[in-house]
DNA sequence: CGACATATTGACTGCCATCAAGTAGAGTGG
DNA sequence: CCACTCTACTTGATGGCAGTCAATATGTCG
């Protein structure tokens, strides 16, 4: 589908520019351990505005962007994990998405962000000015057409997501929730049991119960917290709905 | 923002191809009183592919396509509402979104549909083959960007139905929903309680006690059960979350 | 009018939320 | 290395919102 050269215009024809609205740059890059993850369409697409895209981190739990703020950049996560929510007036919260390395995120049609985003972990991401992409989408079909494809691919996460929150209970939430994250036998959560909570549409601790129970039933194993093993993958899918 | 000359192109231009998956056109096409609705994008793009698209009625809660079929339609609603929805094994059922004239459903990525399309009431739909949209998208930027507008519309549709069914309450939910739908003072509700459930992620008698609940509060009245005069949209507003 | 589908209402249950301790890990400093 | 502390997580007891089961009422259409 999409050309997989990835050539990297060399440093020195990078732009420098003074990036506002961002936290500069303060420490060296962290060794980008998770950058090999970064494949495929959103990279071929950051591969055609090399020369203008910008590499900021975040610290962990830092704002990114903040609901109504200007829709100024696309962002490429190169490391770490990104939520996207929304806040109501009392304090609920709902996740919509995490971004993991090899995501877009922050490209929307309106000139205001609808949601927030912070940084789970410490991150890495390289930014884009939404101008650039746009003026080169109306120029390139192919551009346009792949942001189409990105966009729609939100759009099926999204949607199971409502199947998700709208009839499933809380076991078959949090099992899909395991299997979709876990690639290996070993997931590594790099959120906490209040984001899995907010993006699940649950509590924090109807989460831990829930987690307990599905270690009494062998079906996963805790190595900390943060770290779980999947013991038998085909009880984790038969039970996420 | 998109060129408002809707110029039909004469009917003996237009293909009269076989559609071998779809119900053939049985009946003269229902006086079409909503299809002054039809505006904007969706109208704009359809106007692109005049000439090679077919018009089709479907009966009330009929199949338009199922789970699985292959995608090789992009569907433009010309009268009617339709619902896309997806069947969990034990019966259980999501409406993901439901489509009024002037939308346009069923264009995916994959070649095959996730969900199901089924006619709330009688539906006149136009249908143009995706092959055709894909092609021209692939040359024509404006129209490769008229589909991610499409698609990033959709998705800010689901992201806020995500809020609505992870966070809100029976009642905010049902004010949402009224909110959305009520164009003036009256609400015509084309669905029935169980498609306003399965959208709501609630069941019917929810559904059911809370609009009666909002009937006492006098923010809403009855005149019959799918039409609803909104008394006091503010407090429709203020409860909706 | 009569019959069927749809909607409302009532009584009760249950899943998940809430409120409240208690426990375990990670980081810090002695 | 161990006490100290803070945060994150788990576990327990109880409550409430929405679900379930069941009956009744209302519309709609032949």
């Amino acid at each position: 589908m999409q050309h997989a050269t990835l050539e990297r215009s060399p440093a020195h024809q990078r732009r420098t520019a003074v990036l506002t609205p961002f936290p500069t740059i303060r420490a060296p890059q962290p060794a980008a351990t998770e950058a090999a993850a970064v494949a495929g369409l959103p990279t071929a697409l950051l591969d055609l505005f090399a020369g203008t895209e910008m590499t900021v981190p975040f610290e962990r739990n830092s704002e990114i962007y903040g609901e109504g703020e200007p829709t100024d950049y696309v962002h490429f996560v190169v490391s770490g994990t990104v939520r996207v929510c929304k806040l109501l007036d009392d304090g609920r919260r709902q996740i919509e998405a995490f971004h993991r390395p090899g995501a877009v995120f922050g490209l929307e049609i309106g000139t205001t962000h609808r949601f927030s985003a912070e940084a789970v972990t410490p991150v890495t991401l390289r930014l884009v000015r939404r101008s650039v992409v746009v003026a080169l989408a109306a120029r390139d079909p192919e551009i346009a057409q792949a942001l189409w494809t990105l966009a729609a691919g939100d759009l099926q996460r999204s949607q199971d997501h409502v199947l998700l929150l709208g009839r499933k209970t809380a076991q078959e939430r949090v099992a899909s929730f395991l299997g979709e994250l876990a690639s290996g036998e070993a997931v590594d959560l790099p959120m906490s049991r209040q984001d899995m909570a907010d993006y699940l549409g649950l509590t924090i601790e109807t989460v831990s119960r829930t987690l307990t129970q599905l270690e009494g039933n062998g079906i996963i194993a805790f190595r900390s917290p943060r770290r779980i093993v999947i013991r038998n993958r085909s009880a984790l899918r038969r039970l996420d709905g």
